[in-house]
RNA sequence: GGGCCGUUAGCUCAACUGGUAGAGCAGGAGACUCUUAAUCUCAAGGUUGAAGGUUCGAGUCCUUCACGGCCCA
């Protein structure tokens, strides 16, 4: 058993006095900043200079007396040379016997080897933790899904560009936030368990307060409390945060993701829009994006009317009525879940038939009222809203409109919800009393939206699934 | 929910129409002082996802289940 192999080397090490769980390694250099200070030097080039670095042993090639050793870091992999005449006896053989998996500090001295490949010439080493469970194979890596998703630890250790994924992530977020702080935008947070779920149509997930002794629900959006803000004077906010929807899983859809909010006062959905252009061409270049999708602004702006039109023939606003939409459809050979409503119905129409060819960045633009029940009415087209999607690679990854802020209005749509809710669309939005009331107090003209974080980084990453650009995805 | 594919050693994969489960890497022993999927020698490593069934004999065929992947709704 490898697992008793190694447990039997760290008793060893014991018994010849070292510590393998040492407490820290002051002044680790990234191997990168070897690389960077030195790759320019000639093949079999000799430098003086000393650097102390640490990771993973990752691969070993003995030669008897000597060996090159890989160590792996955040930053990269380093080729590490060991030698009996500079280490000494003791130290060189209890190095080469070190396992693969074992956390290693290096102190070294810089060279290239004959071929050419930066290394560093241990002089002295320490071992900083040992690895009782081997390491997934060295050259094939890990490759079977469920483990890389449920142990996602070890495909960050085998799985280099599992490890470049989410360091680009987290750049992703960083300049999403940079953006947003440069133009005025205040970061907040707001509750995730809340009383009443609100602000998107899902499912919400249902949790107990035991001292309170009622029932809260994991936030679906942050949409009401961040209007709340608005209502406070705080004009321009934002919050990134995870949302929770109590929905199946799919490539597209995990049931906690990371959503970005933001709304700003005295501005419409279509300041919003050119905000989200270049939002998004801004951290495309931050992060050195290559793909094949053009996010250079402007995008394409197509009216859900039109867009349905063209990809069904079916005209959405002449079928005002479920059962006019369903008799329409069917005379194109569509056909729809009479059982649905008639809101149902037109979003089954377009993300069915129209959001799969949205290659390029592209707003869907002016919704009917019935889907968008917390925008505001359009200013000069009855019956629809000023509220757009956004789709890129065939998927929706953004959701804004020109806010709502009569408050009657507001009653009145949370009313037309409930009437949705009696026809049997169990996602339809609860009325939310506190959020009126606030409205009541006077909201400025607002304009906002949501981004989702997760489908943003599946775009800017090239990745089909969301469970490759989720750390820890839930699993069955 | 439906269809298809997959699940074999720690990892990556073989095993023809049913006939003693193999290899590479990792791990063990040894050789080797510029290799980089190092090389060479030797030995070891398995409840073939689970449970049933057919058969003289099942990794292979059948049924059910679990988990995953892809496609469809």
């Amino acid at each position: 058993m490898p697992d008793d192999d190694r447990r039997a080397k760290l008793e060893r090490l014991r018994e010849q006095g070292v510590d393998p769980f040492p407490h820290a390694f002051p002044g680790v250099q990234p191997s990168a900043s070897v690389h960077a200070a030195h790759d320019d030097l000639e093949d079999g080039g000799e430098t003086d200079v000393d650097y102390r670095v640490a990771g993973r042993l990752a691969a070993r090639r003995g030669h008897g007396g000597s060996a090159f050793l890989d160590v792996v870091d955040r930053s990269g992999r380093i080729q590490i040379q060991a030698r009996r005449d500079v280490l000494g006896e003791e130290p060189f053989d209890r190095l080469v016997s070190l396992d693969l998996g074992d956390i290693v500090g290096i102190d070294g001295t810089a060279f290239s080897s004959r071929r050419g490949e930066l290394t560093l010439r241990a002089t002295d080493w320490t071992l900083l933790a040992k690895s009782l469970a081997p390491p997934p194979d060295k050259f094939h890596g890990l490759e079977d899904t469920e483990t890389r998703y449920r142990r996602r630890e070890l495909d960050l250790i085998a799985n280099e560009e599992t490890r470049e994924l989410f360091i680009l992530r987290s750049r992703v977020v960083a300049a999403v936030r940079r953006w947003l702080d440069d133009r005025g935008f205040l970061e907040v947070e707001t509750p995730v368990l809340q009383p009443l779920y609100g602000g998107g149509h899902a499912r919400p997930f249902t949790t107990h307060h035991n001292s309170l002794g009622r029932d809260l629900y994991l936030r679906i959006a942050t949409e009401l409390y961040l209007k709340r803000l608005i209502v406070g004077g705080l004009e321009r906010v934002y919050e990134i945060g995870k949302d929770f929807r109590n929905e199946g899983l799919s490539p597209k859809h995990n049931p906690e993701f990371t959503v970005l909010e933001f709304y700003e006062a005295y501005a419409d959905y279509v300041d919003i829009a050119t905000k989200l252009e270049e939002l998004v061409s801004f951290v495309a270049a931050e992060i050195g994006y290559g793909g094949e999708i053009d996010f250079s602004p402007p995008w394409r702006r197509v009216s859900l009317r039109d867009a349905i039109e063209e990809a069904t023939g079916v005209d959405v606003l002449a079928h005002r009525d479920r059962d006019a939409l369903v008799t329409a459809a069917a005379q194109r050979g569509i056909d729809l879940a009479p059982g649905d409503t008639w809101p149902q119905l037109v979003d089954e129409l377009l993300s069915k038939h129209v959001e799969r060819e949205l290659h390029d960045p592209t707003f869907i633009v002016d919704y009917p009222v019935e889907l968008s029940p917390l925008a505001k009415t359009h200013r000069s087209q009855p019956g629809l809203v000023e509220r757009f999607e956004c789709f890129a690679g065939g998927m929706e990854f953004a959701n804004a409109f020109t806010e709502l802020n009569d408050p009657d209005e507001q009653r009145a749509r949370f009313e037309e919800q409930r009437r949705y809710t009696a026809e049997g669309d169990d996602q339809a939005q609860p009325y939310d009393e506190d959020f009126v009331r606030a409205l009541e107090q006077g909201m400025p003209p607002t304009g906002g939206i949501g981004v989702g974080i997760d489908r943003l980084v599946m775009l800017l990453s090239g990745r089909r699934s969301i469970r490759e650009v989720v750390l820890f995805p839930a699993m069955r």
